[in-house]
DNA sequence: CCTTGAAGCTATAGCCACTAGAGATCCTAT
DNA sequence: ATAGGATCTCTAGTGGCTATAGCTTCAAGG
């Protein structure tokens, strides 16, 4: 049986987040000690893991809860975790299609001022104002900004 | 002068999101009608323009805000400017980097699985859940998530 | 002038996936 | 027995919005 804080060092995911993952049900709720601390099997562990993985990949919480239904099932169905990993798969896709195209307009923006500008006509600040001068269709990428949500 | 929701409009920024650029500062507070609805000049659009657009570019609210200051010094220093800008190209480029690295993990599972794998021994869940089968370094990317935040 | 309906107002709460803190209790090693 | 680390619950905060409720204001049509 493993407590809490071995349950971290052996999965990564810190304590804080493992009793989160508790309170939405995406682990089961473990048997408790004589003073009510949480005690873990290595099927938990295991389960903890595999979270950790899908959300190094990616995944959406709720898909890992649906990758989890999936594997409890008595006949896991390879098509249903395939077409949801194909679904994550072309998400990252389209990410990465709209971040090159930022990191487009950015090298433009970033470069095209050479530290010359007199005041008030700063080309890395015009540029920024007009969307005008964008030579891609940056349009809209739904994850803008997002770096550390999950980070540390 | 343009009411709140002709500034939306002009400018692809909603209603409710000018409202919060104003309530933390980002956006200074309009003058008002004589039955306190907001009423902005040019000025005012000008800049929610360039939020907008800086935001479609990836900047976090509080860059945009050294961006705007740096705007209205009397002598706007490019150089600042530029290492803000450059500082968000490297962070693109660093996601751009996890992302891809994603991507390979994602095809490696989502296409290692035909279809045709016996009950509890799908190839998807067992990849998802052992990371020691990952090619490569994937590991803890920061912007894990993230995608419908501030998409409609 | 009066009505109607769209647009505006404030205030509050919710989203995701955590993280941080307070203050109390438990467990283990000496 | 005690020290001090680990754990417990509970609440609140993060970023960047979005949604709702219940009100008031504005502009056009009759």
């Amino acid at each position: 049986m493993f407590s809490i804080g071995q349950m971290s060092r052996q999965s990564g995911v810190k304590v804080p987040t493992i009793r989160y993952y508790e309170q939405i049900g995406l682990l089961p709720a473990p048997d408790r000690s004589a003073g009510n601390q949480r005690r873990y099997d290595q099927a938990a562990l295991q389960q903890l893991r595999f979270i950790r993985h899908a959300r190094q990949l990616g995944f959406h919480l709720d898909a890992i809860a649906g990758l989890i239904e999936l594997q409890s099932l008595p006949d896991p169905s390879c098509h249903d975790a395939r077409r949801i990993a194909r679904a994550q798969l072309s998400e990252v896709r389209g990410r990465i299609a709209r971040l090159q195209a930022l990191e487009t307009e950015l090298d433009r923006i970033a470069e095209g001022c050479h530290g010359d500008c007199g005041p008030g006509d700063c080309v890395v600040l015009a540029s920024v104002a007009d969307h005008a001068s964008c030579v891609t269709a940056h349009d809209a990428p739904p994850d803008l900004g997002d770096s550390p949500r999950g980070a540390p």
